[in-house]
DNA sequence: TTGTAAGCGTTATCAT
DNA sequence: ATGATAACGCTTACAA
């Protein structure tokens, strides 16, 4: 590989002057510059980015460090950093901690993990990124990130308790008022719901936007239609009966796991989705719309946080500020609106 | 930040020795070395490794460059590199091309996309890094690197023409004679086929695994038992009719989509998959399990070809040698048999 | 055991 | 318009 120096001398030039055509300064004759540019095609210079890194002092470069990329939600927010580094051409440090690999799905809890996240953090540092971005597997309080980290760092799908800090997040509230609310359009107003476990901050929030949307419908608010399971389809297949003795017109599942089990309970007991009973779902999985029939669903944002991500922490390295109040954005959700869901003829 | 001078000005000692310390080297009293660990922790100091790097030459990163990451077989083949990369150190430098998102499925006829992938080749070249891996989105024929390439370099989940170049690739082939096998064990005989597309290496190379096992099986290969279809449930759903025409009595669907759309038809139709008839699908995507009945499946390797891509180009670094002889590397699926095929018994 | 100094490949300042 | 040179933060002979 050549360097600049031996292209200089190939061209019997100073070294500042093949730097000054690289970089488009201007100063130089269109003869030298066009002959520079000729031998570094021929020679095919690659200019050496660590070095021009080391010299200017940044590297333009953003580290983000995912928890696991297998997880579903992932690369999607990946994708959504990408395209918005991609327009201010800031380059992406991806660090794949592979946590659930290591750990399985109590990683957080594992004691080894705040170290592996620190020891990530200091690499990232030592690489010289000028900020950060780590990206949960799922939505929870991340409190591992030092309250002293030197550079600016913002935290997606996930909450932090600090607003230096900034975390991206789904809307869940919002998104739930949007879909119940669709229910009680269509009728419903008995609405049971299997939940997600009891502990998730998706879980809270989206309990909270049920409510609201019954409070706002004028519906009273049942405590014993709501079943608490583990996001899975079995949870969705054992609660359905609970849910059929509360003789419910509808079920909220919060994740379309959840809903793919119901239906197949449903199905099996010979009660028509979409006809005799509506069952929504949550997340927008592929298997969603496999479902028979398709389920209607709330599709998670998970590019869009991606996104906002990428801005918040370019925000944050120009303008050296974070645009938000309180350092929680929250993000729309999009909804799918599909078969599983009936309308129910209200009689006067 | 504080720099390594700033640290030896403070221990009141040479910047050699401070390196000394950080790097583990001898030659350094017990004392110095504890003052100089503690000053470095009281300070937060953390090594430059751009500056490092420049001073060593080298980065110990391997370029990944994926052509699309929301693409679903491209997170578990990056999660392969790290693992693998992980083991012997190395890091990994992530670009992801966003082809699918900018070009929609055709990307690679496009004019630009040879541009990218040299603009990004070089970029990577421009940050050092010592091996590039390449990560097509299916697999097909990567000509787009070029011959004369400075680095060690690898395809993973596509071919190239060059062994200088290794592919890591799916052994498609032998895992379709397994799968074939299977209903063949189970008494089918009458096998139909609705393949992916008709210039697909995947459809291709399954279609060969497909006609191997037969003839080891002694079954006459009837191309009339052949459709070919677009990878999606709309193609398994409307070949399923041929196929019944046909008397097959199991259908090789070349992905689990195809396999989906024919359990439909199927199902509309009241024949029951598993009972009356075989289907078997391939890639055992999330919903294969899903399916009623779940599907037998063929499961892809992504993690393994990535592990084997880092493990290509590690080996490629560190003996300076490709270590296999024509440069293809073939990598076993795993087989997943559930209910959707039935066994039929054979009279005599 | 510790220090001095050259040099990695650039950019940037200041002369010329 | 071009060149000489210092400096970025580090490692590494080699000297002391």
């Amino acid at each position: 590989m050549p360097t600049i120096k031996e292209i200089a001398k190939t061209c019997k030039v100073s070294v500042a002057t093949v730097s000054n055509v690289i970089n488009h300064k201007g100063n130089v004759s269109k003869e030298t510059r066009e002959r520079i540019l000729q031998i570094i095609n021929e020679l095919e210079y690659t200019p050496n980015l660590v070095a021009k890194n080391l010299k200017t002092r940044n590297t333009r470069s953003i580290g983000v460090l995912a928890e696991d990329m297998t997880v579903f939600a992932i690369p999607d927010i990946i994708d959504g950093i990408t395209e918005r580094c991609e327009k201010d051409d800031y380059q992406i440090l991806l660090v794949n901690m592979r946590l659930y690999k290591k750990f399985a799905d109590s990683y957080y809890q594992n004691n080894d993990y705040k170290k592996i996240v620190h020891k990530e953090l200091k690499k990232l540092q030592s690489k010289q990124v000028e900020g950060i971005i780590y990206i949960a597997a799922h939505e929870r309080l991340i409190n591992v990130i030092p309250d002293d980290i030197k550079i600016p760092t913002a935290v997606a799908y996930g909450f932090t308790d600090k607003k230096e800090i900034p975390s991206i997040v789904v809307d869940d509230m919002n998104a739930t008022i949007q879909l119940i609310g669709h229910l009680i359009e269509n009728g419903h107003r008995k609405i049971g719901v299997i939940a997600g476990k009891k502990d998730s901050l998706h879980t809270l929030a989206r309990l909270e936007g049920y409510q609201r949307a019954l409070f706002e419908g004028n519906i009273l608010y049942d405590l014993s239609l709501i079943c608490y399971g583990d996001w899975d389809r079995q949870s969705g297949y054992k609660y359905t009966d609970i849910m059929l003795e509360k003789g419910v017109t509808a079920i909220f599942c919060m994740n379309d796991f959840i809903a793919g089990g119901a239906c197949d309970r449903l199905d099996e007991l010979g009660i028509k989705v979409g006809k005799d009973i509506a069952v929504v779902g949550y997340d927008n999985r592929e298997m969603a719309s496999y479902e028979k029939p398709p389920l209607t669903t709330m599709g998670l944002p998970l590019h869009d946080i991606g996104y906002c991500a990428g801005d918040v922490i370019i925000h944050m390295l120009e303008k050296k500020e974070n645009p938000s109040e309180n350092g929680i954005y929250y993000i729309n959700c999009i909804p799918y609106y599909r078969e599983s869901v009936n309308k129910i003829e209200i009689d006067v």
